[in-house]
DNA sequence: AAACAAACAGTCAAGACTGATTGTTTTTAT
DNA sequence: ATAAAAACAATCAGTCTTGACTGTTTGTTT
């Protein structure tokens, strides 16, 4: 009926859909591969052939995480003109993308990566990939007057730096009043604007 | 020679240095019994004598990390009058903190505990007091004039959040010169102060 | 010093995971 | 139509972990 490459396509698919799901649920320790399977239904055999090694699946999850994330991301800030955002919009709007599940994913496979030089290898690049996105989107909407890309560099990973540190705390704490009360207060001191420019 | 007591005390002490050593070599999941049992010289019964379950090992571990954590916070800040702190020395000294070792194994315990409810529940509590401790000193040093509560709790929450991302970061970029800058720009922009204060 | 309790040592059984192997079905190419 | 290759299925061997169990040494109490 269908072809191979479709097979292929949607088998892979399912499987890494399959891995980044087990990744929310139960963490990187958690996603052992005859978990991963079963979720996706799905033969041992069938993930042997399409992943040799635990290590392959979890550097194609990588990537199909990264997209996710990316997508997620750019959702709202791509129509939007430069120049012309409303600051406690974008935070708003960022933070539904952190309260998100895809943030707890890659949370899990940067903090396992810490102590697994294999894993590291895999992410470092991508999450390095993913920053750089980050950046250019902090030039084009937030720091439109800064030319010190240093500068830029910098603003971006605070700002990142803030919203993983939110949703790393929101793990054990659920008050997301208390965060939102904390992003206020970083838009209104100006945060998220350099030199000329204000909320 | 010794008497039980001091056995005792300090073959836990062994055990629980032992176990947050691993957790920061070999995260969460790669702290097994049998080697916190070899890096600590001792026997499995030992450990079991006095931690009959893995559980119970890791919760006590959870307190004694969290006293080296607070002591760290205080180690400095402590000796210092209230009001008076040079804000980027503050941050400076904040950075050091995080860039040891205490905070990886915490986050090592963080992240484990999202997708397991006891050790969650185990940790939950702890942080809140170490949430609750931080808030007071930010309250003595930057935040003297801030009386709404609320206030007060978000700050803290946004600073803690601003390390804990930063530290974060470090997995994987290990530039600590951009960390600084952020820091830089986070302190400059008065983000640890409000109203009223500045740097 | 005798009896008791705590501390420590070593081993075992059940279960889980990864990588490998062998066999079966489905698609593709000649 | 048929051979080859890809996809899928099922099981196995080896290693690891946890909790349990039995025996030995050391300290305490009376």
């Amino acid at each position: 009926m269908a072809t191979q490459a479709e097979r292929t396509a949607q088998t892979t698919e399912r499987l890494l859909d399959a891995t980044i799901a087990t990744l929310i649920e139960r963490g990187y320790a958690g996603t052992s591969l005859p978990f991963v399977c079963r979720r996706a239904e799905m033969s041992r055999g069938a993930q042997q052939h399409h992943y040799p090694t635990k290590e392959s699946l979890v550097a194609a999850a990588v990537r199909r995480l990264f997209e996710q994330r990316l997508t997620e991301f750019q959702g709202r800030l791509a129509s939007t003109p430069a120049g012309v955002l409303d600051l406690s919009d974008a935070a708003e709007f960022m933070w539904r993308v952190y309260t998100g599940n895809t943030f707890y994913a890659w949370l899990e496979l940067v903090v396992a990566s810490r102590t697994d030089p294999t894993l590291r290898e895999v992410i470092a690049p991508v999450d390095a990939l993913l920053v750089t996105r980050a950046e250019k989107m902090c030039q084009r909407f937030l720091l439109p007057f800064v030319t010190d890309p240093n500068e830029v560099t910098a603003t971006t990973r605070l700002i990142l730096s803030i919203f993983d540190g939110l949703a790393m705390h929101r793990i054990l704490s659920r008050d997301d009043a208390e965060a939102r009360r904390a992003l206020r207060i970083a838009t209104r001191q100006g945060l998220f604007t350099v030199k000329g420019r204000d909320a």
